[in-house]
DNA sequence: TCTTGACCTTCCAGTGACTGGAGACCCTAA
DNA sequence: TTAGGGTCTCCAGTCACTGGAAGGTCAAGA
């Protein structure tokens, strides 16, 4: 198949594949016209790049995931152990997140937001240090 | 002051002083032998972008930010909406991280991790059904 | 005075993971 | 024959830095 068709059934971008193809996790064949021809095999691959990068492995865990997947002999604890390590990531970055939603909050709680130019949140921004007189969490 | 000091009072690395001089964020003196010299106010203002960048505002966030901070006539209400909106964006990511989590959990509770080369989580990357057998969340 | 080492300068290239666009070739249907 | 898509390569841009090379400057110590 040629890429148009890989990319409406792995739903990745055409430009997307191609740049899979230059770093090596896919190798399509060319036909005489030059176009890249997509097995089976190929499009699996695909697929497994879009479901692992769209849970939020990186492309160099990928080709790590992918080479595991293509390995018989693997052992599952191997691939529970980079799914584990990707959980502890993204628990990293949910509290980062959260403990960010936390300051914002209080900088938009301390503001009047209207008309007048002092604000509280440029305060906070610009390091002022800001009385915590309102309410208190 | 020299961009060493600066770097250490605003807790920015010298090559981001530099780069956010290229793109016109702060815009230091230059002494008779080619080196910044920053300002009491230059340091404001990396210290103002500090803190925001670091509160996950964009470069051009910051610059719109930067300008309603020096706009003495500023209506405190605008600064609130950019904050507001900062404040759903980050809503929307931990959301999206979390539901990252859950599936990425399913697939590891799944998972024997064991020495034996089936894999459920390998089956859950390449799009593979998984008959949802074991444990109800 | 000389040297050492820290600090400063510019410029260029690389990161990650694509994305956009130009210009050209190929294929199919009307 | 023509029109329209699809495909090709190559180059450049994104974001926000970061690293490194090659060289100029400064202050302290021998």
């Amino acid at each position: 198949m040629n890429i148009g068709t890989a990319s409406r059934q792995s739903r990745l971008p055409v430009k997307t594949i191609r740049y899979y193809e230059e770093i090596g996790l896919v190798r399509p064949l060319r036909g005489d016209n030059g176009y890249r021809e997509f097995s089976q095999a190929d499009l699996e691959r695909l697929k497994f790049l879009q479901r692992s990068r769209s849970l939020g492995f990186s492309i160099e865990e990928c080709r790590d995931l992918l080479s595991l997947y293509e390995d018989t002999n693997r052992a599952s604890a191997d691939v529970k152990a980079i799914t584990c390590q990707k959980i502890q990531e993204v628990d990293r970055k949910i509290a980062e997140l959260k403990s960010l939603k936390r300051v914002l909050l209080e900088m938009v709680e301390a503001c009047h937001g209207d008309d007048r130019p002092d604000c509280p949140i440029m305060d906070d921004l610009s390091g002022r240090e800001r009385t915590h007189g309102g309410k208190q969490h």
